[in-house]
DNA sequence: ATAATTGTTATATTATTGGTATAACAATTA
DNA sequence: TAATTGTTATACCAATAATATAACAATTAT
């Protein structure tokens, strides 16, 4: 698994390691049922704390997407709550879509780059 | 203009206040031109330092949402560099979608969020 | 059985950020 | 002239981010 931290980001490094699971999971470079690095070898090898890692896999863990096997340590496992998921989702766009659309961001301007992102990720 | 703020969210305060003058001005609640209460009587009203809604304003204004004019305090007038918020609505949008897709939502769902905020915001 | 590795928890320290509290400044307005 | 504007400076407190050790029980490998 690829992970690149940049150390300049105003973006917490936890925050910056989630996001980068996020997309690993999305991309399939990381599949369910597979295990994460430990938290230890990850930390050593981006160069952080060990707890740094382990806040990311406990915020991972919380909003289901990780369980943690004591024998195989972080799995990959998405926890699927469809209604859920799209409420969250709406809350968090609700803000990015309103500064979008103050900058003249058109409706289909905004599909079109979820469609790249889709393309992207997918 | 109606500004509504949650003590006790983790979101931070200047922040929750930004994205509610997003949310004003894509709505048509505030309108190009027009002026936002001054710093001191917005703090007044909302129950904050004055120093939060003016970190607020600074973060607007150093991202071309309002210009300060000494005479009638901070005026909406946004600068649409629309290259420039294309490609920052595509970083912000990035983790987010990652984060659906892992959860299962379709491009066709989230699309149809995009519908749903657009119009509940134009 | 022993040693090593796993996630987890606890404590402590440092730096940064968020928020508040006063206070003052120059420019503008009433 | 007095009041109000955005802005800046300083200081303080609380919370967060990140690091540094250290230990624990459970598991794995030797």
């Amino acid at each position: 698994m690829l992970i690149e931290i940049d150390f300049n980001s105003d973006e917490a490094i936890y925050i910056q390691l989630r996001n980068q699971i996020f997309m690993a999971i999305a991309t399939s470079q990381i599949k369910e049922g597979e295990s994460l690095p430990s938290v230890r070898a990850l930390a050593d090898s981006i160069g952080v704390n060990m707890h740094t890692v382990n806040k990311a896999y406990s915020t991972l863990r919380q909003d289901g997407f990780l369980k943690v096997d004591r024998r195989r340590g972080a799995v990959v496992a998405v926890d699927i709550d469809k209604l859920e998921s799209m409420s969250k989702m709406k809350a968090y766009l609700r803000p990015l879509l309103a500064r979008g659309i103050c900058k003249g961001l058109t409706k289909d301007e905004i599909k079109q780059i979820v469609d790249d992102l889709y393309e992207e990720l997918s």
